[in-house]
RNA sequence: GGGGCUGUAGCUCAGGGGGAGAGCGCUUGACUCACAUUCAAGAGGCCCAGGGUUCAAAUCCCUGCAGCCCCA
């Protein structure tokens, strides 16, 4: 075996190379095997806008955990990758990128803008890939997909007529949220709300007919000029005479009717509301219930419409400054006073939103909605943690018609046709002619549906429907989705009703449920900011492993994170911990035969490091099958740190370099099969190295890669408990050797002699590891006694479990110094023992504790008084040391 | 206004009904033949406050305080 590894990893010249050797392997590829168990997940398709953040990071590399285990415990896996369209944000990408040519999309037409959308789409999508592939997931490629692909658009006509055909789908002129900007009506959940400062004018509206005024409050002045009437509480006393009278809407000059709904809160303000049906959702349906007039005064640009007389053609910001104005200089204004109120703003441009009359298509969301309620709170579908079912359950027990059609050109067509007889066909294919009058020229729905409405089919769609294919046969409902919170109601609630409806079936059993990536202060990431970490830069720097790695240990599930650099060197140093222990163990295998079997006649330190390795297979695995992915990340980590580097390695150093060939043999077998083992539990954090440093290692059988080998299992075989509490002892008194001797300073190449004082009973271990504690101590001679042995008197002591640890140091140490850290230790122990005695006086927990938990707070009680009275001891053989 | 989460070592956070944990930072000592991206030893915490349940509460329940998030 060559050993000219570096002493320090060098993740990339290995990750390309590793990577490249998967792919090349077809190691990613679901197999459709019958009979297999399978284990099947979609990608959350990242959008197309651009590149890849530490949230897709952390995204990707909890769900290549989950299916890299899987597939190594021999699951027919499937992790189906793609990505998203995203229409708004894509389109506003590209119309930003054209405005710098000075070109709006208008100008190119709707074709043209069409071909720059997918030429973006190819160069991100692309970069996409490159970053994915760069993060080492184990995606099956050839079954990639695009949410505007030919497979996907098809399932989206699919879906849209068949809910049009069952009333489920509608068209009509309602209240929707627009955005100016995007120019697009969005859905209530794309609205995000914001407490801001604004203020609240109250305007006096003089009487028609009668005399006085009636004010109203409002904090958009502007919507005045659409005001078609003033309502008030049917039984408020102040204004029940003037119900049905009339008021004239100043600057406008138009009597409009006081009227009464009981939609008016009688305490807020004066008490009385102006009305716009055009501009307010509450005003639009008490407009309704009172068949008011409805005045659009601000068009759907943000500007103010021919309606607003002499201010059209002012944007309503403006529009609202000179209203307040012209109030004020006509005496209308009666006083403005400080406000804060939640605004609406549009989650992909922060703009304003204007809610907006219009005609727009909706999914009626009752009779979908109830189905997948039942899923959730029948536990078919669990969210892990659960706390989220309640976001979910809340979501949808609530909620409203969900507005589909965009008015913009990058996304699904809606497959609607409209003839000038008035007819509209909704149809799966285009049309060649109208049914109602024969007309051929027919004119296709220029909107184009919401870009969640084909997210909502993925996990079906990319398996093939509306075509029974093989894959969606085999690999639907699929094991998991996980995805962040943020976009469980965007998405995750979307594919449940969809899946029930069309797949008749859950779209997925488990919601694996993540947080954000804060940066290191705990703020969001974002391009504002400019606080962003790029995970590629992470990756060239450190390495994809060490990436993984610091965004799995810095997870708990559903819960955000902050990313920082301190976390990135540990995860980074971490690595390289592993590589060296790696080296160590390939220099010592020259000419080594792996075998499958571990030879016989193993050492108590074998047997103790296979136990703990057996522990922690346990304990890793359960912590995966309850998506504990940090945790499961940090017990491997502590297993190779502590138990295998801190501990076996040292111990395997006396045994290799020594000169017996069958202790050789045996810490080399051992140190090869742990090593080998434990690479398994490391593959699904860090792939790159635990496959790179697995092609090393001599093998046998004829597993190709580290990638498809095995998940290892909890064997009875390896439990020890005798090794393991054994070796506890011979550490713990390593470690007081060593306490002891830091105590006054020796440095490590002096040697000190010790004393071991222990019961008959531990004799036998002790010997058998003198030679260990002697190593690892850095102490000189080690001499065991009994307990009739005698005890040094001019000497540092100290307990190890059972076993008394003396430095012998004649003269040279403070007795004075000596019993205070002896009386300190003391009353540590004093105060235990004092606790446990406490609780076994107690009658009530005699009686009613577990009898498990009562004999273990006898045996503490036990050690506490044995090591209590050997202190006590100590403290007056010290005592009369002093007086001599 | 409705719902949720968090409050544990200097910092960032795990854990979770019966002996307080990690990483980083800090102090001290070591270039020991896998690794100084290392090793060893140490200091440091009435587990937010109050009440309740329990033989037993940092852990479960309630109230409060502080911070964050979602929804209307």
């Amino acid at each position: 075996m060559s050993i000219d590894l570096p002493t320090v990893y060098e993740p990339e010249k290995v990750e390309d190379r590793i990577y490249q050797f998967w792919l090349d392997g077809d190691f990613f590829q679901g197999r459709r095997k019958l009979g297999e168990k399978t284990y099947s997940v979609v990608i959350p398709p990242p959008n197309v806008t651009g590149s890849l953040h530490m949230g897709h990071a952390l995204n990707n590399t909890i769900q290549d955990v989950l299916v890299r285990w899987r597939r190594m415990q021999g699951f027919d896996t499937l992790w189906l990758p793609g990505t998203d369209h995203a229409g708004i944000a894509t389109q506003n990408k590209v119309e930003e990128h054209l405005a710098e040519e000075g070109l709006s999309r208008h100008d190119l037409g709707r074709e043209k803008f069409l071909e720059r959308s997918w030429s973006w789409k190819e160069e991100y999508h692309a970069r996409i890939l490159k970053q994915l592939y760069k993060l080492g997931v184990s995606c099956d490629w050839s079954r990639e997909r695009f949410t505007l692909d030919e497979g996907c658009s098809r399932a989206v006509r699919e879906v849209f007529v068949s809910l049009y055909e069952r009333g489920l789908i509608y068209r009509g002129n309602y209240m929707i949220n627009w955005c100016t900007r995007c120019h697009t009506a969005i859905s209530d959940i794309e609205v995000e709300h914001e407490e801001k400062p604004s203020m609240l004018a109250h305007i006096s509206y003089p009487g028609v007919g009668w005399e006085g005024s009636i004010v109203v409050a409002t904090t958009r002045p502007e919507t005045m000029l659409g005001d078609t009437a003033v309502a008030v509480n049917p039984g408020d006393d102040r204004y029940r005479n003037l119900i049905g009278l009339k008021v004239l809407l100043p600057l406008m000059n138009r009597e409009i009717p006081i009227i009464a709904d009981e939609y008016v809160d009688p305490a807020f303000g004066s008490g009385a509301v102006k009305i716009t049906p055009a501009h307010d959702p509450n005003d639009f349906e008490i407009g309704k219930r009172h068949d008011l007039d409805v005045i659009v005064a601000i068009g759907d640009d943000g500007l103010m419409t021919g309606e607003a007389g002499p201010y059209a053609g002012l944007d309503r910001y403006a529009a609202r400054r000179a209203v307040l104005d012209d109030l004020k200089r006509d005496g209308f204004l009666q006083n403005i006073e400080d406000y804060t109120h939640s605004v609406g703003q549009c989650q992909r441009c922060g703009t304003e939103i204007e809610p907006f009359f219009s005609l727009q298509w909706f999914v009626r969301m009752q009779p979908l909605a109830e189905p997948a309620i039942r899923v959730v709170t029948g536990n078919r579908i669990k969210f892990v943690p659960e706390r989220f079912t309640r976001a979910y359950l809340h979501w949808m027990e609530n909620i409203r018609d969900w507005c589909i059609s965009r008015q913009i050109w990058w996304g699904h067509r809606i497959p609607a046709w409209y003839c000038s007889c008035g007819e509209m066909i909704v149809a799966r294919e285009e049309p060649s002619s109208c049914p109602a009058c024969g007309k051929a020229e027919l004119e296709q729905d220029p909107d184009v549906l919401d870009t969640w409405f084909s997210s909502a089919l993925w996990p079906f769609s990319t398996l093939g429907w509306p075509e029974q294919t093989p894959d969606l046969q085999h690999y639907f409902p699929t094991s998991v989705l996980v995805t962040g919170y943020d976009i469980i109601t965007f998405w995750v609630a979307r594919m449940i009703f969809m899946s029930l409806d069309f797949m008749g079936d859950i779209p997925f059993s488990h919601v694996s449920v993540h947080g954000l990536v804060r940066d290191a202060q705990g703020r969001k990431m974002s391009k504002s900011l400019g606080n962003g970490v790029d995970p590629l830069e992470v990756i060239d720097q450190f390495g994809a492993d060490t990436l993984r790695f610091t965004l799995i240990t810095g997870q708990a599930p559903g819960s955000d994170q902050r990313f920082r650099h301190e976390n990135v060197e540990a995860s980074r140093n971490f690595s390289n911990k592993i590589w060296n222990a790696s080296r160590y163990v390939l220099m010592n295998l020259e000419e080594y035969q792996p075998s499958e079997t571990l030879p016989s006649g193993l050492e108590r330190r074998d047997r103790w490091i296979l136990d703990r390795y057996n522990a922690v297979v346990a304990r890793t695995t359960e912590l995966l099958e309850a998506y504990e992915l940090g945790e499961a990340a940090r017990a491997v980590y502590e297993f190779i740190w502590g138990d295998f580097c801190d501990w076996y390695i040292e111990l395997s150093k006396l045994g290799l370099y020594g000169e017996l060939k069958e202790v050789r043999e045996r810490s080399r077998s051992v140190l090869c099969f742990v090593l080998e083992r434990t690479l398994r539990l490391l593959h699904p954090f860090m792939p790159f190295i635990s496959e790179e440093i697995w092609q090393h290692l001599p093998r046998s059988g004829d597993v190709p890669g580290l990638v498809v080998a095995p998940w290892p299992r909890f064997t009875d075989e390896l439990v020890d408990e005798n090794a393991r509490l054994e070796m506890e002892l011979v550490m713990e008194v390593i470690h007081v050797i060593r306490n002891l001797r830091q105590e006054i300073g020796l440095p490590r190449g002096s040697s000190s002699p010790v004393i071991l004082r222990a019961p008959q009973k531990l004799q036998a271990v002790l010997k058998e590891e003198k030679p260990f504690m002697e190593k690892l101590s850095w102490a000189g001679e080690i001499t065991l006694r009994d307990e009739a042995g005698e005890k040094p008197g001019q000497a540092l002591s100290a307990l190890a479990g059972a076993v008394e640890v003396y430095l012998p140091l004649q003269g040279v140490i403070d007795l004075e110094q000596e019993c205070a850290r002896l009386q300190k230790e003391f009353q540590d122990v004093e105060k235990e023992r004092k606790k446990t005695l406490a609780k076994l006086d107690n009658e009530q927990f005699m009686q009613r504790a577990p009898r498990e938990v009562v004999e273990k707070e006898r045996r503490k009680q036990e050690e506490y008084s044995q090591k209590r009275d050997k202190l006590l001891v100590r403290l007056a053989e010290l005592e009369k040391l002093r007086e001599c």
